[in-house]
DNA sequence: TTGTATGCGTTATCAA
DNA sequence: TTGATAACGCATACAA
């Protein structure tokens, strides 16, 4: 297909060169766009190098210029859970990013029994990447900890609890959290739970901080058992909302508020199971904008956020900070936009429905 | 943190041979133990390159011995439907075990409007990859067709429809029907439907394949409307499993075959909203095992495979095919394994139940 | 405008 | 057992 870049024998400057009569350099520079090059010549060896299918050793370049053009991306460790669903997606955007830039993305996981720091010391210790991507941040991260001692030019997506002094981009989650229980108190809800994921993970923690602080300021109540942490998939959601419906009716929240669709999802199969009815009888909001979510029954209010964009973004960013070293951390939030849809309505009876007016 | 790697001054074999009065070329072969080195030597020098914090840079290596020790993967180019829940699954099973063997993996994707074959050849064409991990294959895949004929090793998950002449590794997807359908009919169900995905994809055209045979084979009833492909999501499948319910309750389906889980919860919520009790009034069965499957309510019966080990047996056998070029093409199929839960029961009324004896 | 020479950091081939 | 020396393929400073 494409060129004739037959294995056997690969095509190589020097071949190049003998075979236009031309010096090694000359080819070099005529390829490279050198501004020294008479614009025939230049003409002559690009001509020749399409035609014979030349391509350039990135082995040979890389090591001449001492630029990888490579960018490393460590998988997130957490064989216990399955696959996150943003990965494919972040992955896929910042490859794409790389990719339009003619960089590569190199990718590795960390192996049981092997330390997430070193796997990452060892790449750049061994000359493989120029830069680093971060995803699933911690809210103490070793990964951020290390790249920030290191010099190695790096972006996080997420943030850890410090993080002042290198680059990043998120999702608001605090304010999208926020904006939830806004949107629900608006709706005349006042008992609003939560289920919190990792508090360890940083996007869990904010989100959860979110809720905290934005029940606080609206008056929301926040009964005994309200808020329940670990929350991690669809599984663990099921069994945590069963024991939020444990409480007696009067008591029990009127609105839930999951750290993930996919708890939002688990959360209502318990709901259902129970025999109440999911936006009726408890309102369900979620976080991610997962397509499933609008096939569940009923669709699924949540907080969207654009993974392939974000995964854009870090690549633009890594490959600013690369190419550009001397530059200030650059630090990008953005928001998630809240979608409603029939999973969350005004409580059952509430009195808030009638007279609302008054504040 | 580990070993001071100083990013000033990097330090180099010829660094190391001036720190310790020998020659690079010995310096080198000790690292690398080669048997003709006195053992006190190798000692010594190892010691001062784990103490100085030297790292072979790995262009230079790759330039100098022609292997680049990187395997090559595309992600799917599939932005419609969101991500693959198997990606990140069989990426970080690829990732670990070629990381086992000090591999790196190249991950890329095909920007919208590129060629998925130019991205896979300017990879090749560069030196960047040594050979390929192909995965999401159709039955006529140009990917497949193009690495056939370019020599570079490469390893299939999945396979094309003419999948003689290389390596791939794949579950026996036709098989996986084959038990769905005969485990339903031993239950009892006759009146046997399937939503089938995408028929140019293979691992969806097989699993349909195995469903019309073993339909026949079995004596299972298709009535009209009962096979609907190109179901590809939650959402589509909704609205297939609505088209479904709209047959005359008499001629409807009483069991279900999803060709993915996905698939199958779309359709669970198509029956729940129609009033209908999932593994009741129409069983329901999906393929892939997802954590959702145990969440969702009633509990998914499924057909388990693990990406993972999918991820690590692709890692293993390309890396034979790289270190052992002239073997003969391995090819392996593995067996899904079928989960009953509780969204499959015998048919509600089913004559069936109570004389079956004479087939 | 082009040619020459040197370096990038390793590995590999010879001598010694 | 070790030390020179030459690749590997490309980029670049300097000379012509």
């Amino acid at each position: 297909m494409s060129k004739p870049s037959s294995r056997n024998e690969p095509m190589t400057i020097a071949r190049l060169a003998q075979h236009l009569g031309l010096a090694e350099g000359t080819i070099s520079r005529a390829l490279n766009n050198y501004p020294d090059i008479a614009e025939k010549t230049r003409q002559r060896v690009q001509k020749a190098a399409r035609e014979l299918g030349y391509r350039p050793s990135s082995s040979a370049r890389r090591l001449a210029r001492g630029v990888i053009e490579t960018i490393g991306f460590v998988l997130p460790t957490c064989r216990t859970q399955h696959s996150d669903p943003f990965l494919a997606e972040i992955l896929n955007g910042l490859a794409t990013e790389l990719s339009l830039h003619d960089w590569d993305l190199l990718v590795t996981s960390v192996p049981d029994g092997h330390d997430e720091v070193d796997v990452i010391d060892r790449l750049v210790g061994s000359n493989k990447v120029d830069g680093f991507v971060i995803a699933r941040t911690r809210r103490e991260d070793a990964r951020v900890n290390y790249l920030r001692q290191s010099g190695v030019p790096f972006v996080v997506q997420g943030r850890t609890d410090h993080p002042d002094d290198y680059s990043w981009l998120d999702i608001d989650n605090e304010q999208a959290f926020v904006e939830a229980v806004t949107y629900l108190r608006g709706l005349g809800h006042v008992k609003i739970g939560c289920l919190g994921g990792d508090p360890t993970m940083n996007f869990a923690w904010q989100r959860r901080s979110g809720y905290l602080r934005a029940m606080a300021e609206q008056n929301g109540h926040i009964g005994v058992g309200y808020l329940i942490d670990g929350i991690t998939d669809e599984l663990t959601a099921f069994r945590a909302a069963q024991r939020l419906l444990a409480i007696t009716e009067n008591d029990r929240p009127t609105a839930l508020l999951c750290v993930t669709d996919a708890v939002a999802i688990g959360a209502m199969h318990a709901l259902t199971r129970a025999g109440l009815r999911v936006g009726e009888d408890i309102s369900i909001m979620g976080f991610d904008g997962l397509p499933i979510g609008r096939a569940v029954q009923p669709a699924l209010t949540t907080l969207h956020q654009d993974s392939y964009e974000i995964g854009r973004e870090a690549g633009r960013m890594v490959l600013d900070l690369c190419t550009n070293p001397p530059s200030a951390p650059k630090q990008t939030l953005w928001q998630a936009k809240l979608t409603p849809r029939a999973s969350v309505n005004p409580p059952a009876q509430s009195p808030a429905q009638q007279n609302k007016g008054g504040f």
